[in-house]
DNA sequence: ATCATAAGTTCAAACGTTTGCACATAATGT
DNA sequence: ACATTATGTGCAAACGTTTGAACTTATGAT
């Protein structure tokens, strides 16, 4: 393996010298950089990573903590796009990614804090993190550099970028108003998520203020996966009354709402309206297309990387949570069927 | 930050005792082992990973290396449930997983030589390798560990895991010609990638075991897109011999396909069947639910990592390629309509 | 010519571990 | 009783860097 010292003593310098002209220190000259240069080129020098950190006391690497069970997170695409943003902006800003997930819930915070304590990553992004999460306690208690990707209602002072989820559920809920719908249903999360908690806020706000009934038999639970709508749907339809249009809490579960639909010979849109989140790739090539409040998927793991190294360098943020803007894409799902065949 | 050396001093040892304590080194008695640990715990230590790399010059980590561009391999499910695999696998063995991905694809091989030279990592995992990777030439000369998702021809002593890709096109034609199909048609992945080739061939196979018709015109390339599987059917549709089934390179481009026949007019089955490859999990979601020869994702990604595991023990490997193995799994979308009625 | 400053480089300590070797003490065999 | 071996611990060097301080030589200013 060739080292610093190697290479110091190839171009007949000392080791200083070559770590100095690695940093591009101002105090070296013109000629020796080049010479130095030329020969870490030819010998293939990389530093050391390991002994690097050791000193400098930093790894330039996040990481970041997946939530357990893992199943359903990589079920979605929506965290793939998550993903996209963050190594994207990770790789861009020069730090590389670490994920680690516990191998029990049990075993988060001991996790966590083998990365922390054993000083592996400069910060940590944190995923899906629950109401009351001890990580998040652990993290700030430490005071390690973190930054939640969804908020945290328990620890309003963390570093988190965001959606207005109340807004973006609002938004799903007037247009589906707007269209004409008076007994509107929604398919939830699970019920400890704030985000689940936002947007049944937003819908019943939309619902509220138009002066709209809300029957607590059209609000289901469930988990984020297809199954969770396909169930809900048998629930909904045997109702005497049942909604005429539905707000689902992510596109992956409205699959599931669709093909309950579709089994149970219901037609969307023309018996039933859909609206979802997240807007993922395949939403547009449900059949029908599904309407989606697209939440900006790639802009919340890239903001969420740059408020991180934000809160490394120790630099203040100005904002927080981040908002990050949110927009809904009308589809044939939810279109109105008399303004479709228009 | 509390140190081997703060323990060793509280627990009246030297600091090698504690190595070796934490170690678990035959020759420490029971009752300093105890002593010491208990001050661990107390203190809240854990050692420092980059100083305790420097020295056994091992990280724990294996690195995985993104291709670009990344947009498509995230877009995939696909992805997300091999990567789900590694992640796994990687962490149940104590290891950590290093995201990376290049700026450019002229960076690659710099980007992980980065990885290499600097020893962040014990061995990386390299996906969807082209014909003649550039990244595999610089790991192999360089000697280090590396297993490869997906074969590559170039360099047949590269450990890999894989499908037996040929078979699993052979099996997906096998099944329609089986439902009385005559005219196949094939929509295929980018040309250079093995995969794609690979798939073609089953394909071809079959169709002549059957002496059935090959014909230029049903065979189309795309990418991993929807979109790919959009565009391909308006070309197949204005034929004026159209295949009455298609196999499909994957799920994604199902979607597209799909999209596509239902915007033009035509049903799935009745009107032509569907078979495609990787059985995501939205698969079972379609409309109608696609019939996909389910390729074993999870365990590609896990048993990836094993072999990876097992390269940088120097352990051999007993088989290579490591193929896992498939199973078509016979969804609606090519149910022949009698059969369907029955 | 002299002195202060600037420019370029080297020295040596430090970062937090691991580990071969040496050492002291206890246990065992003769 | 004595030599041998086993057991438990400590010493110090090493891993490959970075960086403040010191040093040397060149450059200007007076």
């Amino acid at each position: 393996m060739v080292t610093i010292k190697d290479i110091a003593r190839l171009a007949g310098v000392s080791p200083s010298t070559v770590s100095r002209v690695v940093s591009n220190h101002p105090r070296i000259s013109p000629e020796t950089s080049r010479k130095v240069k030329a020969i870490m080129e030819e010998q293939g020098y990389h530093p050391n990573v390991m002994a690097k950190s050791l000193v400098s006391k930093t790894t330039q690497t996040l990481g970041i903590m997946l939530p357990r069970p893992a199943e359903e997170l990589f079920q979605n695409y929506f965290f793939g796009e998550l993903l996209r943003g963050i190594v994207t902006q990770a790789t861009r800003m020069n730090y590389d990614l670490l994920m680690t997930t516990a191998t029990s819930s049990s075993d988060e915070v001991n996790t966590i804090s083998r990365l922390v304590r054993g000083r592996r990553v400069d910060g940590v992004l944190l995923l899906a993190s629950k109401r009351d999460d001890p990580l998040i306690a652990f993290l700030s208690q430490e005071r390690f550099p973190f930054v939640l990707i969804g908020r945290s209602e328990a620890y309003p002072d963390a570093a988190m970028v965001d959606n207005n989820n109340v807004q973006t559920a609002y938004d799903a809920t007037q247009h589906l108003i707007s269209q004409g719908h008076k007994r509107i249903g929604f398919v939830s999360g699970p019920p400890d998520l704030t985000l689940s908690h936002d947007r049944l806020l937003g819908y019943r706000q939309a619902l509220d203020e138009h002066d709209l009934e809300t029957r607590a038999e059209w609000i289901v639970e469930g988990e984020f996966l297809q199954e969770s709508g396909f169930r809900a749907m048998s629930q909904f339809m045997s109702l005497p009354e049942r909604p005429t249009a539905i707000v689902v809490i992510d596109d992956n579960v409205a699959f599931g709402v669709l093909r309950g639909l579709s089994e149970l010979g219901y037609r969307v849109p023309d018996d039933i309206s859909l609206v979802s989140f997240n807007n993922i790739a395949l939403s547009e090539m449900a059949s029908p297309p599904l309407s989606s409040v697209d939440i900006g998927t790639y802009s919340l793991g890239y903001t969420a990387v740059q408020s991180l190294l934000r809160v490394i360098s120790g630099e203040p943020i100005h904002q927080n949570p981040v908002i990050i803007p949110h927009r809904l894409i009308v589809r044939e799902s939810s279109m109105n069927p008399t303004f479709k065949r228009s």
